[in-house]
DNA sequence: TTGTAAGCGTTATCAA
DNA sequence: TTGATAACGCTTACAA
């Protein structure tokens, strides 16, 4: 392993010195000993130890992306919302010249840990913590990023999109084509801020149309046979016609569903999802979807923290991001008869 | 921050047998004293400072997944095979104890920073390093695990899956099911190991059955428009009645061209996949496909890698795994009309 | 069973 | 513009 030491002697020079070149203090280094000694660091192959520099620094250039750990069957990264945001996450922090660690957590303590163990720089959360936020504020000291949290403490700072418009776009769009009986396929939504806030918009929009979801009308993530309840609804004398689902995944669970059960999309069951994945333009019939901007997502996130870094006393602000209706082929036109 | 020396003073002792207690080095310590420091540290809230014990103990419990970056609008992550092998990766190594970090690279510096930079345990390479790897060996000790390489360097662990067999199982498939004019449709496969012997496997088989396959039934990942590309194969005298791609995501670009150039799947053209990525069920008509199982693959990179690390005068291995044919929908049986 | 001393590679601080 | 010195928090090696 070739250290600061080693290049001081070859160059004849303290060690300070070469740590100066590397760190770029250039203006503290005479100009010629800059040039020689980077020039026998390259040689050397030189690469400076980063548990040096964050011990004696006391902080690093490290940064920990949170990934709630659900369960060993449902790894967060299967995701494809989640690989994404921390794809383009991990893109962000390269080009800041930062590194980043990733670890999963199912408890609190998992969270110091991963915060506190490699005195990193900053954090990104990724999925639902609002339950501790409170305690992690107290506890640490170093920038934290959540997103798409609702938690009620204000002094955070997130990313986020607007949820309740998304579901206020998706009721909007099945009114405007004619739907009257319309369900929701989603996780119980109670204990998911996102979830929450999408079902109202949904289920506001559609009182103020004077149509109201009754609770038949909702399907959850955990139902057993997801076709035989499909079917369910989608017969009788005022069978469902539309339905709006919490992410472009539960869609694609829908589609599957109603084929096997031998209901058309869009002709017998318009579907709504959310996310706009990229899978969802591929799909037949491509998926009509709430489309959000999961790498600007990343991207603010990343801009939010740096900004943080570099200025502790940054004030919280939670930025929330748009959404837009991606109007494909999955939502028939019961006036008309086109689908889109 | 709470240090050895905090827990030290407040027990009334030094340091080093508190350092002792928090690594367990129990046996070394009096029953008494290892509970009550443990239990003072417990209170104080200490959280070891990786940095210092990788400096001082000269290694760290930390391991690098390097992943090539292609480029910026393609982002490894975004590869659901990538992300679902990261995905298992990351869920192993925490269980090991191990912290992960993840490196996306794109020259030979920047493996060497990642390698080198944090002391780090080991190293899992995912994606295309072949060229690289002679180098990689000569300038680092440290235990590393390739994947799906086709490198010629004996003495490198790899985890790999019978590409080969797979080609070989697609063409067999086909030929079972009576198509007898075939395509393929793949990135140029030359520059890709697994590419290639996938596609050998399925040339290979086609030719023992007097098949061949003719350049204008090569579809290269880059072209401009598949659907059109795939309505000239699906038309004429002799028109392709099946294809097989080398990835279950092209799979899903064939279904969306077919679809728009209004080519029935598998009724037109059956389509044979590779992955078996979990979509590949839930799409319509469902993907008959290759499949790899994928967390096997991270799960035994993890195990290779923490043998290494534990051992690490073991000797290189290269481990093949299985792969199988998953047998769905998308292919027609043009002997009696039946759809696998 | 416990402690002392030295040192890991770097940076902060102060002095020259 | 440079260098000496003392940390940073921990572990290794050895001593008691």
């Amino acid at each position: 392993m070739v250290t600061l030491k080693d290049i001081a002697e070859k160059a004849g020079v303290s060690s300070m010195t070469v740590s100066r070149v590397m760190n770029g203090k250039t203006g503290a280094v005479s100009q010629a000993t800059s040039e020689r000694i980077r020039k026998i660091a390259q040689e050397m192959g030189y690469v400076p130890n980063s548990s040096a520099r964050a011990l004696a620094s006391r902080s690093s250039r490290l940064i920990t992306a949170i990934l709630q750990e659900y369960d060993e069957d449902n790894n967060p990264l299967e995701d494809r919302y989640t690989s994404c945001f921390l794809g383009e996450l991990a893109l962000q922090i390269k080009q800041e010249g930062y590194d980043l660690m990733i670890h999963y957590v199912k408890d609190y303590s998992e969270i110091t840990y991963s915060l506190k163990s490699w005195n990193v720089a900053g954090a990104v959360f990724i999925g639902m913590f609002d339950e501790s936020i409170q305690k992690l504020q107290e506890d640490n000291r170093i920038p934290m990023i959540f997103t798409d949290s609702y938690s009620s403490v204000r002094s955070i700072t997130n990313v986020g999109i607007d949820d309740y418009r998304g579901g206020e776009m998706a009721a909007k769009y099945f009114l405007d084509n004619g739907h009257r009986n319309v369900a929701f396929y989603g996780p119980e939504a109670l204990d998911n801020g996102v979830v929450m806030h999408r079902l109202q918009g949904f289920v506001t929009t559609l009182r103020s149309a004077g149509i109201s979801l009754p609770p038949e009308n909702f399907l959850d993530l955990g139902v057993k046979d997801l076709g035989a309840e499909l079917k369910r609804m989608c017969s009788g004398s005022d069978p469902v016609t539309g339905i709006f689902t919490t992410a472009d995944k539960c869609a694609y669970q829908i589609y599957s569903a109603a084929y096997h059960a031998g209901i058309r999309v869009p002709d017998d069951l318009s579907v709504i999802g959310f996310d706009d994945l990229d899978m969802s333009a591929l799909i037949t019939p491509p998926l009509t979807t709430i489309r959000q901007d999961i790498k600007k997502k990343a991207e603010i996130a990343c801009g939010l923290l740096m900004k943080n870094i570099k200025e502790p006393e940054t004030p919280a602000e939670n930025i929330v991001l748009r959404v837009e209706l991606a109007e494909r082929g999955s939502v028939k036109n019961r006036i008309n008869g086109e689908k889109h």
